[in-house]
DNA sequence: TTTATAATTTAGTTTAAACTAAAATGATTG
DNA sequence: CAATCATTTTAGTTTAAACTAAATTATAAA
């Protein structure tokens, strides 16, 4: 396991945070993870990239030109555990916001109704 | 609990994390926490506190001229577990690197020796 | 070898956090 | 009430983090 204050450290960035859940799951570029914070630029995101690979947060493998990057969550412990809930709420939040929004167009439901979907 | 985002905003600063062990179990007034970090003036350490205070992650009562502060352990779940780990870690460090401060002293033992009190 | 692509690194700037010194607050004592 | 004590708050400064633009490295393709 990792030093607990550099993990403190490393997750007190949003920017940080962000990488690492987009690199949570899938193996992703570094010019893609760009690609998904387009307000920064490259420069900005290798150099988060690297505080995260040398607090040791993250794994990078060169494969051609490109270097993917993901997130160690064995490393991460109890840590990612609370990210993963933390991303999980974000989720709820959207969910509710979109259901709420759904409400400020028409009626209230006296019950939850079985959604349309699409 | 609270909302991890902000916790981990709260205990990214050694000087936040120092006090939270401060007052982790017992109760001490915003003065005795400042005398046990002399290097700042009371002005920042009462900033900090009210930035703690702030994030939920420590309580605060008044008792007469003095304001009494702890740590909220309940709020800070697993966060505050793996405080206590660093914390309990740097003890460790601390015994660790008397015994080899010792060694350096003198020959070392074959095996561990009872230690002379004083 | 030249050109293009993918990423990193550097040097300098902007921004935010932590801090200090001093003024302000608020309770307690004489 | 004035004086004192414990603390907070404010305004301004220092310091560190994040960022940008441009230069650099490294790989691959033409």
């Amino acid at each position: 396991m990792l030093h607990e204050a550099a993990v403190f450290q490393a997750i007190a960035s949003p920017r940080r945070c962000e990488i690492l859940r987009l690199i949570w799951a899938e193996e992703l570029a570094a010019g893609d993870i760009h690609r998904a914070m387009p307000d920064v630029t490259f420069g900005a995101v290798s150099l988060q990239l690297r505080q995260l690979l040398d607090a040791g947060l993250v794994r990078m493998r060169a494969e051609s030109r490109s270097r993917l990057y993901r997130a160690r969550r064995e490393a991460l412990g109890a840590v990612g555990k609370m990210l993963e809930r933390m991303w999980d709420d974000a989720l709820w939040r959207l969910k509710l916001e979109a259901e709420l929004e759904e409400t400020r167009r028409g009626p209230r439901p006296q019950a939850r109704r079985k959604k349309k979907k699409g």
